[in-house]
DNA sequence: ATTATAATAAGAATAGTTCTTAGTAAGGAG
DNA sequence: CTCCTTACTAAGAACTATTCTTATTATAAT
């Protein structure tokens, strides 16, 4: 299917690239209605769909809370505390040798792969630790 | 709060622990429903939450389609096929050297970790190279 | 300019999950 | 063993997240 470009999937891709964590569908929705636009839920949903088909965003489903998107496409690692269920990205190294070692050990064809830990972040450590 | 025992919640921990794939609520709520043994589904999802919260069972997020249990609760690797969607478990040894590695990286207090790979699975290959 | 078709808004519909209520069963205390 | 408290269940209502429907509008090729 070729593609029209559109004001409100502009509106939706130049939001999402100008978030700086990860957001729910309705918040995006929210973020972008606080302005002058006004874009219907619906709308932002199947743009969001529409965006990370394209590969200009990225749909990741959070431990919790159905699904969240992300700006940035290149696969990266998260974090998750199990305390107050927070989500954030993880900026270490990728290591390319864990796709090498996988595909070599179960023959599946592998192009990626992105790490989720587990564990108490600093707000929780400190809250526990009085 | 004091649990007590119930033959429902038995027979759920039962059929996960016996299922050798990972099983959407649902599915537990059909697979249960086909023998003589009648559960609501309402009962299926909130036992399969305490059995989580119990440590009994592991609730994991589909990349596509909302949670499914695993009978393995310690944390182990996905392969999420890309094409036909389909999700299975990975069994590589663990790398807890990324946990330390992050943890140092990051200063936040990280337990456990476990990897999603993504690629094309045997099948979906084989369709493919035609 | 015309025309084909992708896009929209608004609300209806669907799917997945949790809540409510009245009644049942587990298991500790007497 | 019986009583009593409280967690448990079934059934369906309610809620939440997401997708679909329909009539209309916008995009972009001809």
């Amino acid at each position: 299917m070729i593609r029209k470009q559109s004001k409100q999937r502009d509106l939706i891709l130049n939001y999402v690239k100008s978030m700086d964590a990860h957001a729910s569908a309705e918040e995006i929705f929210d973020g972008i209605n606080q302005t002058d636009e006004k874009i219907s839920l619906a709308t932002i949903y199947r743009n969001l769909n529409i965006l990370a088909e394209m590969d200009e965003i990225k749909k990741i489903s959070h431990p919790t809370y159905g699904y969240v998107y992300d700006k940035t496409c290149e696969p990266h690692d998260h974090f998750y505390c199990t305390e107050c269920k927070s989500f954030m990205d993880v900026n270490t190294k990728y290591h390319e040798e864990l796709d090498n070692e996988t595909q070599k050990e179960t023959k599946l064809r592998i192009y990626s792969h992105s790490t989720l830990f587990e564990g108490i972040c600093n707000t929780c450590l400190k809250k526990y630790s009085h």
